[in-house]
DNA sequence: ATAACTTTTGCAACTCAGTTGCACAAATTT
DNA sequence: AAATTTGTGCAACTGAGTTGCAAAAGTTAT
């Protein structure tokens, strides 16, 4: 149908079924990171082992990553077209206190840190919480 | 029984029952961070609600702190004496991929973020994951 | 086109961390 | 001592994530 989404998954070596275009289309439409749990609820009857395997393929082809906001749900949110999840792709995210939205923060990237001699970093996870500009209102 | 749990105990205003001076004990014992059912496994016979509400009681009272590190369960750690989990207190926090421990770093600051416009900063949570110095051999 | 094979999907069942209600026990206050 | 507050133990439950298995859909070989 669309060919965009094709496109899209095909770009990633990623089959494009009818499930993963409906998927991919919401994580498009999304404008914040959406769990699990939440993306079950896009859809009037959709299977949660589905829709969590068609979570884990995208993931795995890096069409999207994970973001753990200590929310309890781990969220989604679409890579960029280049992205291959290296450090250096790696950006912080915002997590709303009021609104419980997380947000990619792509144009920040996460500060160099000094790790104690012996430590090896691999990846890191930063999550700013706090208010975001919707609810600061 | 120990009079230094009692005074740790006291300085947060917790009052010292038996089941709080041996989960602190566990607590003070633990070189990394201890997640609710590693705890439960550290007794005999305990019962995990009552964990619960010690950690709970714990963390309210900011004898502990929490951590996010994205393996599932939530790790808890010790907050030194005069830690108040502002900001300032605020450090990173270093997730072993091998051997899953996570170590309090302490001595690392979390360094500064400019946020986008809007956006206000309360917390921030960030876990370093790779090889500890232990796992490096 | 049919058969054989691979991949994807739907359903049910399950794990595991966290959480709550409730009754009893222990400690504190009156 | 009686009344009240606080803590504990047990059971039951929630919610996110995960798995086994069979049917459906798609692909490849005959
Ligand atoms: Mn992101
Ligand atoms: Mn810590
Ligand atoms: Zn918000
Ligand atoms: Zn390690």
């Amino acid at each position: 149908m669309n060919k965009e989404l094709d496109r899209k998954l095909k770009s990633r070596n990623i089959k494009p079924t009818a499930m993963r275009q409906l998927v991919l289309q919401v994580l498009i439409d999304q404008k914040t990171a959406i769990s699990l749990p939440e993306l079950e609820q896009k859809f009037e009857k959709a299977d949660k082992a589905t829709l969590y395997r068609t979570l884990k393929t995208f993931e795995e082809n890096k069409l999207i990553h994970s973001i753990e906001d200590g929310t309890g749900a781990v969220k989604y949110a679409l890579c960029h077209e280049k992205c291959n999840c290296y450090p250096e792709d790696l950006h912080v995210h915002f997590l709303c206190a009021k609104c419980n939205q997380t947000y990619c923060l792509n144009e920040i990237q996460i500060p160099d840190i000094n790790l104690p001699y012996g430590f090896l970093l691999k990846s890191v996870n930063m999550v700013v919480k706090g208010i975001c500009f919707n609810c600061k209102k």
